[in-house]
RNA sequence: UCCGGAGUAGCUCAGUCGGUAGAGCGGGUGGCUGUUAACCACUUGGUCGGCGGUUCGAGUCCGUCCUCCGGAGCCA
């Protein structure tokens, strides 16, 4: 809180140029309002009221060589007014503080102005009489525009008026830059145009939103994972050739030879538990295909552990308390969040154990007696999750897939060789898989075997087969996408919407 | 890649039967001491996605290309 001891001030008539110094008298903090043309030191060129804060010494220099006059305020051997952000404000109730941040909207009404002022942290209403404040300051809160930054000191208050329940009787408003022509206005937009200007669209407050509860998630993953013993090995990001199944990868050139950017760092994963037990991995992934759907990115994150001597109902327990655990991370840490994006989060509610586990078998008598029949053999389509999802009321584990739509590494089921020890992890109300996970093939003569029914050449994957070759142990794990989980938890319609600047089919920028 | 839809002011859109290019918002000016996507008055603003064709005349009809949106397959 703001102290004065001592106020002096100066007026000063064009034109003067020079170096103009104050001496003070004491040590401490030292407060300078400057109204009219801000001096050049402060690197400003346009006219109105600054707050600068000198933090300490006794003496301050700088340019005048504007040809306006300037008057100063001087406050000296005070406290400076404290900056704090937005979501602080109920703990500085009737405390003076600074507010620092952008312009998010404006109405007028006269002699009076709502500003409502975002920080990243939070948007408040602040509140300018034009009796309570300079001319300059009132001026300047007129003609402020969308999204120029400011910087706002004023009084805490509680009003029931206010969409927050507090906002700020301003004393004194500055200006750091003034936008000129924000593309993004308060009214509707298209997506295109939004997507357009991804780079601004983050600033929206919906959109922060989703980003601190994306934010919140991978926290609370990384707990859930450090706090159970994993050790973060990352896989590598360029890889020498296409290890897995069909998909298109992207490739790159590296140095000499041609490499391809990272589908799945599993592999690497295996070899990791191996070394050091249990490991997770946590980075971005690409996939070249050509899909154009709400639920797919060409760039996005996965968090992949993987457990040595874990075996396949061991698995299925693991994602079950994983998932819960950050489920319900994220929804203690971020309430206000699904407030503004407006999601129901009983349904997010009911994640908890146990989550009902069906067998592929269950899964096609399920879809037959909802009509939609599935022949025996073929993978589940979106809608085919949808409709499995919907009848649960919490997140549902799919497990025994027809071993030949799934990846060579899957082990199989000894009661029934068909069938491989994969297991989906769909969520609820038609988000689809957000898990897929399995026990892998430890058996090196069993792996060499899939290895050739797939077509797959055996020489890139020596390094992999190694691991069978040397102590080979069974090992399970699982891959979380964390877009459609963010998507989920968000109940959003796409996941373009989940990561700060997608990578779609048709879209590398910005 | 396939199927469907759309491109008109900075943004969201309307534009009838082929006959002078429209509204709201935004920007600008003025008004208002409690506004909530504020409101009121005035004002500013156009390569009708590109190219070609039909026609006395094309935003409108035809061809073609481009871009974007939605969906499918594949997957997290």
């Amino acid at each position: 809180m703001r102290q004065v001891v001592k106020m002096m001030r100066v007026a000063m008539s064009a034109p003067v140029a020079g170096v103009t110094r104050f001496m003070s008298p004491s040590c401490g903090p030292l407060s300078v309002l400057f109204h009219g043309p801000v001096p050049r030191a402060i690197g400003q060129e346009k006219t109105g009221t600054c707050l600068w804060e000198v933090s300490s010494g006794h003496r301050l220099g700088f340019l005048v060589g504007e040809t306006q006059p300037m008057e100063l305020e001087i406050c000296l051997g005070g406290v400076s007014v404290p900056h704090i952000y937005i979501e602080e404000v109920a703990g500085h109730v009737g405390q003076q503080v600074t507010l620092k941040g952008w312009l998010y909207n404006a109405r007028y009404s006269g002699k009076l102005v709502f500003l409502q002022v975002r920080d990243g942290s939070g948007i408040i209403q602040c509140v300018l009489f034009k009796n309570d404040v300079s001319d300059q300051a009132f001026e300047l809160a007129r003609t402020l525009t969308q999204e120029s930054s400011c910087i706002v000191t004023g009084t805490v208050r509680e009003d029931k008026r206010s969409e927050l329940d507090y906002e700020i009787a301003v004393s004194d408003l500055a200006l750091v830059h003034m936008a000129v022509d924000y593309p993004i206005t308060p009214k509707e937009h298209g997506v295109a145009f939004l997507m357009e200007n991804r780079h601004l669209w983050l600033r929206s407050r919906r959109q922060a939103a989703i980003l601190r509860i994306r934010a919140s998630l991978i926290r609370a993953i990384r707990n859930y994972l450090d706090s159970h013993n994993f050790v973060l090995v990352d896989s590598p990001i360029f890889t020498p050739a296409a290890c897995e199944g069909t998909s298109t990868l992207f490739e790159t050139q590296y140095f000499d030879e041609k490499a391809y950017l990272t589908q799945s760092g599993q592999l690497y994963a295996e070899a990791s538990a191996m070394a050091l037990g249990k490991v997770y991995c946590f980075g971005p992934t690409f996939r070249a295909e050509k899909s154009k759907t709400r639920r797919h990115l060409t760039e996005f994150w996965m968090v992949e552990p993987e457990v040595a001597y874990l075996q396949f109902d061991g698995l299925m327990d693991l994602m079950e308390d994983f998932l819960c655990e950050i489920v319900a991370g994220v929804l203690a840490e971020r309430a206000s969040d699904f407030a503004v994006i407006e999601r129901d989060i009983t349904a997010l509610q009911r994640v908890v154990k146990p989550f009902p586990r069906i067998t592929y078998d269950e899964a096609i008598g399920i879809l037959t007696a909802k009509g939609q029949p599935v022949a025996w053999g073929d993978d589940f389509g979106g809608d085919d999750e949808t409709v499995l999802a919907n009848e649960f009321d919490r997140p549902v584990l799919v497990h025994r897939y027809p071993a030949a739509v799934k990846a060579f590494y899957m082990k199989r089921d000894a009661d029934n060789p068909k069938l491989a020890l994969g297991v989906d992890l769909l969520a609820p109300e038609g988000y689809g898989e957000i898990i897929g996970g399995g026990q892998r093939e430890d058996d090196l003569n069993e792996l060499l075997q899939r290895i050739d029914e797939h077509g797959l050449p055996r020489e890139p994957l020596e390094w992999y087969l190694d691991l069978r070759r040397y102590g080979s142990v069974p090992h399970s794990g699982y891959g979380l996408g964390v877009e459609r989980t963010v998507a989920w938890l968000c109940g959003l319609h796409h996941v373009r919407e989940t990561i700060p600047f997608p990578r779609l089919l048709d879209r590398l920028k910005p």
